[in-house]
DNA sequence: GAGCTTTCCTTAGCAGCGCTAAGGAGCGTC
DNA sequence: GACGCTCCTTAGCGCTGCTAAGGAAAGCTC
């Protein structure tokens, strides 16, 4: 693979920055040091002199997946509404930017100082807009694992069904005795391009909206 | 370990169950198959009469944790509303039950037949009271990849932090330079016993809420 | 009842994994 | 020129999922 001698020696960036593009041609389950230290021009045990582990390295690429979302507090004149649902789906995007990127993500032991403060900031600036600290912190965590799960059930699907969309509605219509009266095949059937999409769209929407009843429900402290 | 001849040979439901059980034990990532042989009394390869591969194991286990929550259809005079809070709960509480429970049903590759029926039976009931299939299909869905990385989530902060949670918060308030301020400091220590269940209650809440809105905002086909 | 087949488990072992131990090349410093 | 530090090498350990080949026991056929 590469020869040595590139420039200067390995970089723990360098090295997350492979990673993430090894990942996307041989998997999660294709990523092994000895892969990746071969796509860098070096031995295995190399990594180990800039590493912990490989699980180090997960967490990095991890972090790099979650910074690439751009995150942060709302632009200025941006309801919170908008803010979180611009927010869910760049942060989506992101996961679904890398292959098996929400198993890396959901599998992550530690998030990086920028990230947690980057949190921080985000909950601060939801606190301005009414939030209660609690609130905010339920919110955001509920939003996180929410497209966390989404994404995590998008890939694995992607990669496991080989077959047409056609061939597996035929192979759940084997299954389901009732025959096209049974209603999840209705509702395959119905729902146009990607079923995942939409189920994203809809529980984001209700999740948006649920917070906001919350939020009516518990007023901030000092109403004017 | 355990002697084999013990009553009959192995069965497919028996290193299921056993694999549970061992799981709890050593987790996931202990979980190899020369343990779980040891654990029968027979020898690893054996194994792989009953089986194809590891996998199968895998989503066996992942379907009967399923299984376990107990899910189907609503009972008479409960609205979707309670019906769907039930069932969520019920299925969190099912993956709680096993260590790495999410993870394993996460990475399941195939659901049993009988699990996808009842889905089916779940969906055809939502019709019954208003839903069109598609939003049935999306709600379902949502819901269960919610529930998928809410856990998930629990999970594995469980077993990584191994600290008190007031060393957690310690440590937290180091990397958040503004001192006691900090909104996510704020917010951690005001919710009381445990943020995670929180969160999963609030989202809970709100995703229903939010479909209730959905379905007020699509009324049924035939209104009278 | 002998012989054959089928079922279910054994022993042996392969290729690959994460990771460690020990050593060596290339450098700057005294 | 010797030393020490940095960063990489070669060798290899214990483990993994899984396969190949064989053997004991049970059941079926004649």
């Amino acid at each position: 693979m590469g020869e040595n001698k590139r420039g200067a020696g390995l970089t723990r960036q360098t090295m997350i920055d492979t990673a993430l593009r090894l990942l996307d041609e041989v998997g999660l389950d294709g990523l092994t040091v000895r892969r990746l230290a071969s796509e860098l021009g070096v031995q295995s045990p190399a990594l180990y002199w800039h590493l912990r582990n490989k699980q180090e390295l997960l967490d990095g690429m991890a972090d790099a997946i979650v910074l690439a979302a751009g995150m942060g507090p709302p632009r200025d004149g941006e309801s919170w509404q908008d803010w979180l649902t611009r927010r869910a789906r760049a942060y989506r995007g992101s996961l679904l930017a890398h292959r098996d990127g929400a198993r890396i993500v959901s599998g992550a032991a530690a998030l990086s100082p920028a990230t947690i403060r980057m949190f921080d900031e985000e909950m601060t600036a939801m606190v301005g807009r009414g939030f209660t600290p609690v609130l905010a912190l339920r919110t955001i965590t509920a939003l996180t694992r929410y497209v966390n799960g989404c994404v995590l059930q998008e890939q694995t699907e992607r990669q496991e069904h080989a077959g047409t969309p056609a061939d597996r509605l035929a192979a759940l219509a084997g299954l389901l005795d009732g025959g096209t009266g049974a209603t999840l095949l209705v509702a395959l059937r119905e729902s146009g391009g990607s079923p995942g999409e939409d189920a994203f769209e809809h529980g984001l929407r209700a999740l948006i909206d649920g917070t906001a009843a919350a939020l009516a429900r518990r007023p901030p402290p000092h109403p004017t």
